[in-house]
DNA sequence: TTGTACGCGTTATCAA
DNA sequence: TTGATAACGCGTACAA
């Protein structure tokens, strides 16, 4: 304020729009929101004004008043991977359709980052959270605690079960066993899995999926041939090395891998040992990310829907958040085989 | 509220701390914020029972008292081009750091959209803005309006000039004309260029830095070897197509892009023609995106610092705000050439 | 050291 | 149809 009470600020306030017009904040209010009991010429002059002297509804106060925010949080893992990017555009479209503001936080794989992002996002008063867990979110009880403040959660593509709360997934493990099966039905017998960590939902779901394949078709499982290992191409690179450092009669003669990026690292690998893909080794990875199409030679894979993962989530975040008895529920989207050349199929 | 006055609403307030204790409001206020004058016996138990109680503070409250969110609003054309994830990462990196929260819109170049996304950021009065010009945002008048209403902002990598706006970019124009006296050094002669929309600043640097190689190798540009694009595969792939369509004397030996999706595009053209890369055509992208060093042949490119150019941009916006005389700057990261194989070099 | 009064910008409620 | 008042949750300024 200056001396004389007025705002140096310069955004405009019901009360300053009121005050050049000589009316209440209250009629200034109630036209500016389509309200009834206006006098539609008092109503015009308000809105005409509001106009010049440049108004905007301040939401800040207006969620004070509400308890409502419109604004929800994303708390992803790792936006560098290419999944996710689209899983925020999906969640961007339904939600800027519906008015809503995202906050994106990025936890960078880390859970103490995940749970301050989120301590943020609930002192902001965000109206729900849609959260991908990082690698390290083993701790349930934070979720659980979280629930029980009564904010509307969703979960997706990383969800933790028996929580109570939605979870907007794809069928990991259908999937998962579908791609090992085909790599079967080429003729692949020593067949190694690229396991992802064992403490999110996908690694356990794709690795289970793997071993049901090859039990479905009476292979017995040498453990020796699945490598845990983590979600990047580094840590793919890093697994498959140890598969190709195995004695020769136990070397795979094909690879399933927990996600895009570490088949791309196990390819690396494999081109660099001096083995040919899919001649010596196939390989198949799992999501269908921008790369596994354009690779050499082009990678067989998982299509992930991701755009449609983050429309569903979003919208039943929002269902969540505007219906008392929205039901509490598994979502699991279809992904679908993509077969390349990497697998050794032609068809 | 229910009948007796108790709130049904889990969330607890300083007010329901305080009763609890009976204390005043300020007590307990000053206790939580490790204000001095509070006995350390009273802080302790005040404390003790707010963390029992599960208190968060209501930042919507304290954004309303004192103007300032802490919240800054992120706007991007396009979040499925592999360029702005990196850039989303490195404003997440600065701003979490800053415990300031990222509302992140997606315009998908839709510039309608692009404003009211903005409007929706200034209802929710965020403390700056950082905005990446959709294709279409040739209404200037728009962001000096914005900028009048007093609101921090910084462009980045898309920018539009001579606003007093600070602007986060890299050397395009040097870049560009760098990659093209690669092609030059090369031994080249005929050179296209897919041009990006002149709408938006890379359009317009990029190709000023074509023609700047051109001609101080003194080389007559031929304009029918210029093609306007847009900045996507399938416009890349279109514009190829195009210069394939010409005569052969008059088809180029070598094409330089606005970006990496559009030489992707036009990777594509010249494979599905029939041709080689880079024996029969060259070519080069401008990105360095995650894409470039995997096509066949690998893609020689600029490579953009997306993740600084992230940080550079966040760091830049919150100084502007918490710095009342921030300099206006033109900030101009590097960007250098990376030679891979498209361009028919082998160094 | 602790407490009271007030205001931030808006809307619900009740009165005129 | 319009207006006065209180309230949302918190912190500043001042008083006790």
């Amino acid at each position: 304020m200056t001396k004389d009470g007025k705002k140096t600020n310069g955004i405009v306030t019901l009360k300053e729009v009121a005050a050049a017009l000589g009316l209440s904040t209250m009629t200034v209010s109630r036209a500016l929101n389509d309200r009834p009991n206006v006098n539609p010429e008092t109503k015009k002059r308000i809105q005409e004004v509001a106009t010049k002297m440049g108004y905007t509804p301040n939401h800040v106060a207006k969620s004070l008043v509400s308890n409502r925010t419109y604004t929800i949080g994303v708390v992803i893992p790792e936006i560098g991977h290419a999944f996710f990017p689209e899983v925020v555009r999906g969640i961007d479209e339904i939600s800027s359709e519906a008015n809503y503001q995202i906050f994106l936080t990025n936890s960078s794989e880390d859970f103490e980052k995940e749970k301050r992002s989120i301590e943020a996002l609930r002192a902001k008063r965000v109206d729900g959270i849609l959260v991908s867990t990082s690698i390290k979110s083993t701790d349930f009880s934070f979720f659980e605690n979280l629930k029980n403040t009564g904010i509307k959660i969703v979960f997706f593509d990383r969800c933790i079960y028996n929580l109570g709360i939605s979870c907007i997934g794809v069928n990991d493990r259908v999937a998962s066993r579908q791609i090992t099966e085909h790599l079967i039905k080429n003729g692949y017998k020593k067949i190694a899995y690229l396991s992802g960590p064992p403490e999110v939902t996908i690694g356990r779901e794709r690795l289970a999926g793997f071993r049901e394949a090859l039990t479905n078709a009476g292979i017995e499982i040498n453990e020796d041939r699945i490598v845990e290992t983590g979600l990047t191409e580094i840590d793919g690179k890093e697994a498959m090395n140890k598969l190709l450092a195995l004695p020769k009669q136990d070397r795979p003669d094909a690879v399933a891998t927990v996600n895009d990026p570490s088949a791309l690292g196990a390819i690396e690998a494999i081109k660099e040992y001096g083995l040919s893909i899919p001649e010596d080794i196939a390989i198949v990875g799992f999501t269908n990310e921008v790369r596994a199409s354009i690779i050499d030679p082009p990678l067989t894979t998982i299509n992930q829907p991701a755009y449609d993962v983050g429309k569903r989530a979003a919208y039943k975040l929002l269902r969540t958040i505007e219906n008392e008895n929205e039901p509490v529920e598994n979502v699991e989207l279809i992904a679908n085989l993509v077969i390349r050349k990497s697998c050794g199929s032609n068809s």
